[in-house]
DNA sequence: ATGACAGTGTTTACACCGTAAACATGATTG
DNA sequence: CAATCATGTTTACGGTGTAAACACTGTCAT
């Protein structure tokens, strides 16, 4: 028997920023328990405001879950560009290999860092116009979407991928380090320790790249 | 206002096999909206019983969600099941590969033909042991994650495929399609027409094939 | 300054969900 | 035939999302 209704008093009758609160809020219970952690009354609980004010900033749960996939899609959109950006090397072949796998690898090492912001950045409500829109990027302005795409520009600009495998090839690319990610975390590989499953991160992306290059 | 409680009597005071009525109930729930569809009170009511009848038979909703998945996991066995064994070619090689192209390609229409029941059968709650067991199996008493393997197995012997890339090579095939599935049924290509999201798959197909292939 | 008003948070209320506990019914077996 | 066990049913409770009515506060014309 909690209280639950009856909210504590604040000194400022007026939240400020609740919108926002709750969105953080949202995140902290999504990267705990995924997606179905993300309850609204647990959100409005812990900024210390009733249940209902939520509906002042959200239409209903799903709205609030919306925002929190935003928020989670942004963290990984940042950690994929601090990973892209941090590529150095000496030729612009090298560079292409390094940026792609910089990408993909940083994929799935978010993913098994944090499941269950992964999951919730992947629940159906993105369609392809939201993968390039701005409040998912990373620092950089980019989406990770785009940034695969830039990889595999490079690639071909590099002379080191035949163009005519140019189109579609980010959705294999994409395709391929979502699937593995989804099976370490959730799927048939989950009980894989992380060395294992770092090193089959490298030996996919390494069948990828063979894919890519394949004359 | 719905009653809800207090069940509507049956001529037979047992129900006979309940437990299978209640997965089957389950699983037309997981097909029209996803695990999170498969509420036990629903399924009950479905099978016209009272809620607390399924604690008899399940120990709680996970419990049930499991069995659904099983379902779910044993559906798809079966449609790629019969897919692999239609296979006909005239050499071991073009066999090979088409075993590789009819199981993908199959994994991915079952996704986009039932997505909830597709999203139920991928559930946090198979390990790899699992991803074997025999519950899961198709007709041929073979599961998914078998088939892929015997089919890579085969671009070995058929010397389509050098033995060096053969290690965990199944990991790339099967996270290709379900990444890919993911991506087409949740994620950002969502709105692709199904023309489209075949021609995809076969692309991918196609990329991952030559990344097998590559010496 | 003041009073209407709009924005934001609170209370109350309700239906639905999962599930525990006690009870009822029907089949099985000594 | 009685005792027992397996299987359903009722009743009950706390948690969840959300609608409706109410309350507080800052803003802005008068």
């Amino acid at each position: 028997m909690t209280v639950d209704t009856a909210a504590p008093p604040r000194e400022n009758y007026h939240h400020g920023d609740l919108r926002h609160a709750l969105v953080l809020a949202g995140v902290e219970l999504a990267r705990e328990g995924g997606p179905e952690a993300v309850v609204l009354r647990e959100a409005t609980r812990r900024v210390g405001v009733s249940p209902n004010a939520a509906y002042r900033h959200f239409a209903d749960r799903e709205a609030l879950l919306a925002a929190v996939c935003d928020a989670a899609q942004a963290e990984l959109a940042a950690a994929i560009d601090e990973s892209y950006w941090a590529v150095r090397e000496p030729d612009a072949a090298a560079t292409a290999r390094a940026h792609l796998r910089a990408v993909g690898t940083r994929y799935v090492a978010f993913a098994l860092d944090n499941p269950g912001l992964f999951r919730t950045a992947f629940i159906a409500s993105s369609d392809l116009e939201r993968a390039t829109s701005p409040e998912r990027a990373g620092p950089s302005g980019l989406t990770p979407f785009q940034l695969v795409t830039a990889a595999l520009d490079e690639f071909v600009a590099s002379e080191i991928m035949p163009v005519s495998r140019r189109p579609n090839a980010e959705f294999l690319a994409w395709s391929s380090v979502h699937g593995l990610s989804m099976l370490l975390i959730d799927g048939p590989l989950r009980a894989l320790p992380r060395a294992a499953a770092d090193a089959v991160t490298q030996q996919v992306i390494d069948m990828a790249e063979a894919g890519f290059t394949a004359p």
